[in-house]
DNA sequence: TGCAAATATGTCGGAAATGACATATAGTGT
DNA sequence: ACACTATATGTCATTTCCGACATATTTGCA
């Protein structure tokens, strides 16, 4: 993994136990992290799509603001459960889920 | 949702809030239960496919026998995290777990 | 620029999920 | 039937995640 990746990550809170710190990540960390992402990313995006501010968008899934915020920001504080319920309150199918998940990983911007 | 499939989660475990014990559960607490049953069922094939006992997955993942029973029963105390991050670890690709979600549901038979 | 709405960040007490353990119940071969 | 291995079920102390709240920062528009 690239050394700008892993510090982008932990800048995030991303913190992996530790002798692996100096290691870097596992695969299977890094495949769970990079899903963790995408489906943060695809949040923020059907929020958008519908028009919906984070607060408004929390209280439809009984949250706060603020846990809307770390969820898109792909806050490791927050589980895929959280993730998964909000999608599916933002009207998400299955398939569509899926679709997120096979997508490529978000870009190296954020 | 018919009454046999109500009763058949209930049974498992699964418990909604107040009322909806008696309206039966929205679209998206069956979504997310359907959800959680694939993974479920994928990660028990896939244990099967590889030949491991409950307990040697266990200590892969850092878990312990009765998780990774709890994880293949489909009981509602195991979070997605955990089955998501126990198929990583048996090698599955963010494009099997998107297959999987994808996929029909569980069977009636379980 | 200044104001207001939206979003981000930090913290905390309570709630839920975790691994571990004990133990019960299948299975499977002899 | 017996012994043995695998899986299921129940409980519990600790860890982790949660919503809520306060507050900082960003964004967009007059």
């Amino acid at each position: 993994m690239r050394e700008a990746k892993r510090r982008r990550l932990a800048a995030k809170g991303w913190r992996t136990g530790s002798a692996k710190e100096f290691l870097g990540l596992t695969e299977q960390e890094e495949a769970y992290i990079e899903l963790h992402l995408k489906l943060a990313d695809g949040l923020k995006a059907r929020r958008i799509q519908r028009r919906l501010t984070q607060t408004e968008l929390a209280k439809a899934v009984q949250s706060s603001q603020s846990r809307i915020a770390k969820m898109e920001a792909g806050d490791p504080s927050v589980s895929l459960d959280l993730l998964v319920k909000s999608l599916l309150a933002l009207g998400a199918s299955a398939r569509e889920l899926a679709k997120i998940i096979a997508s490529r990983a978000a870009s190296a911007s954020r």
